[in-house]
DNA sequence: AAAAATAGTTGCATTTGTCCACTATTTGCC
DNA sequence: GGCAAATAGTGGACAAATGCAACTATTTTT
């Protein structure tokens, strides 16, 4: 049974109920703050709003010939949603898709040069925006925290870290 | 200028370009896998989907005549949607909202008998879910991190944790 | 040759978020 | 007292994102 508090009209006094253990919730609340951080400092950049688009602007970059579904796993979207967000960032002219010779069904795809260009200015600004955003964590902490998610997030999308073939 | 890798075909073949030390892509990667498994184990529940309804529900049970507003801070959202999101929840009669008598442009919040029963399900449901979610991270460093982010989330909310008044 | 699996596309319904303008109430200032 | 500014909440419009399921095309299995 939680500790019961009363019409708290400032934030200072309320506590957060079996949330402030949770580290779900703190995932996820600030999933919202610096993704909203990163929206406005990518304002009008044409990757814009939404995760996906600077991981796959960047992922084509760095791997031209990638394919959609590769990097649905990595984003954790289902196909449709890719292929969407591939859509609209070909119709950006952003990416260029062409089908695989060996694998009909698959696609690769490629960056324009203007995609390159956005990918060299935007590389930049994320890593920033991330460095900046978690400033007052100390740069420490910071490192300690990325590798442990980045950990969990390996085994969750299966990569293993040790390219076996 | 990242490593250049070509037509990956399988995850493990793919290295994340900058984003591989970034820590918003794992706190915003993260967030959708732990949002996504969250909602399936609440299928039905009448609190499932998107943010804040789980925080509202908790919030108000454990502080009743709490403030729209004050939620709103705590969860991130505008106005606009907090009153969206207790409208709906005062349709599903999980709340019932009234008028402050001190300041009657505010409104408190208060549970119903419903909401309340269906807190004391949800309570332990979240907190399993965020401990099973995030299982294969060692149970210390889960505490790790939760207690960074904790200590992160309070700064940006403005909860000083001393309550000075 | 047929069946199953894989890659991608499309449509649809639902939800969400954001922006902006609007009302009501309270507070502060002259 | 009275007017301006701040605060609490509402409502509408609009743009996106999400998830689901059905559909085509191609490859692999058997």
């Amino acid at each position: 049974m939680p500790k019961m508090m009363s019409k708290p009209t400032t934030i200072e006094h309320v506590n957060l109920d079996v949330l402030e253990d949770t580290l779900s919730f703190y995932i996820r609340t600030m999933n919202i703050a610096v993704s909203r951080d990163l929206d406005a400092r990518l304002d009008g950049c044409d990757v814009a709003r939404g995760t996906g688009k600077i991981t796959t602007l960047l992922l084509v970059d760095s791997h031209p010939g990638i394919r959609p579904s590769v990097i649905a796993q990595i984003i954790m979207k289902d196909r449709s949603a890719m292929g969407r967000l591939i859509e609209q960032m070909i119709e950006h002219d952003l990416l260029r898709r062409q089908t695989s010779a060996s694998e009909r069904r698959a696609q690769e795809l490629y960056v324009t040069p203007k995609g390159a260009e956005l990918a060299a200015v935007i590389r930049p600004i994320v890593t920033k925006q991330s460095k900046d955003f978690f400033s007052f964590i100390a740069e420490e902490e910071q490192a300690q925290v990325m590798d442990i998610l980045r950990r969990a997030y390996r085994k969750m999308v299966g990569m293993t870290g040790e390219k076996r073939c």
